[in-house]
DNA sequence: CTTGTTTAGTTCGATATCGTACTATATGCT
DNA sequence: AGCATATAGTACGATATCGAACTAAACAAG
């Protein structure tokens, strides 16, 4: 009970290209898995990734932002942000507020008690992060953003031709 | 890169070393999002992710493995497994028997029906990912897999520390 | 053999996810 | 204006997620 298994990558002789894209998205999967459990785990309370990423987002980008745009930046479902955004507000870190320039619409902004949890939130998180950089190396980390921002960008059209 | 959106809260250099970071993490959790729905999209009834790759590992690793050893190979609590496994079995894709070696056990076996599946599920998904070897481009991809298996690894070192 | 501890797996409950369907408002066209 | 269509957001329902508590079996020590 250590590790898990050795990652899938049988099959390299077959000249199947796409084998290696599927390793590279199985891996992507299992980081996105650890990260966002580590994550949580310093949150506490009921907060998920996905209220972290609000209040993140609305600290770094500013506030002010509709459900609609919020849901398009984490691309997830607008029913998915509408259920996050319901959770926030009701723990009292966000105000939802009607859209003076669009009647069907709503605005988002950061309440004092929200910004004091991201903070707080960054600050707990920041140390692990810390301890993944010399082992991670920051080169790496620096090959590795581009690519990833690329492919991201990739699935992201993708996403886009299907809709 | 070309994409900073806002200048972000700097405590100096350690502040800009994880906020790569975090960067690459966002990253990662964001084509994992997308590629789970992408695969979703394509696996239709009611399949999730961890349906599908908990029988894509029983045909690439073997099956008769125990419902734990697949809980940690795809780093999920051994309570999500048990839960994806009684979905596989509802729909008959698996097989699940009392483990000879150990009366507390179980062992997974795929059904013909369950190799189907998976076969026909690569077969859809395939295509999707052949399309974005020509704009990702293989040398990413191979430069990317090293990197990201790394820090898979080392994530999962800090959660068995965690545990 | 007996007892305490560990381990495999399930049950249960609170919450999350997300597709479908719905309401209300906005916008475009004639 | 009047009407069709598009868009922002919510309600709801089926299913997923996962921690805590539980059961049963294995194992360890005496």
């Amino acid at each position: 009970m250590k590790k898990s298994d050795a990652p899938e990558t049988a099959n390299g002789n077959e000249g199947n290209d796409s084998q290696l894209m599927f390793d590279v998205l199985n891996e992507i999967g299992i980081i996105a898995q650890l990260s966002r459990s580590l994550l949580e785990s310093r949150l506490g309370d009921g907060l998920t990734q996905h209220h972290f990423g609000a209040l993140n987002h609305l600290v770094r980008l500013g506030d002010g932002r509709t459900p609609l745009q919020m849901a398009r930046s984490f691309q997830v479902p607008k029913t998915s942000m509408s259920h996050t955004l319901a959770g926030l507000e009701k723990r009292g870190l966000i105000e939802m507020v009607a859209n003076p320039q669009d009647g069907r619409g709503k605005l988002i902004y950061l309440t004092d008690a929200g910004r004091t949890l991201r903070d707080h939130a960054v600050a707990n998180i920041t140390p692990d992060v810390m301890t993944l950089i010399p082992q991670f190396g920051l080169d790496d980390a620096r090959a590795a953003l581009p690519i990833l921002r690329k492919l991201r960008v990739l699935l992201d059209e993708a996403r886009d031709r299907r809709n």
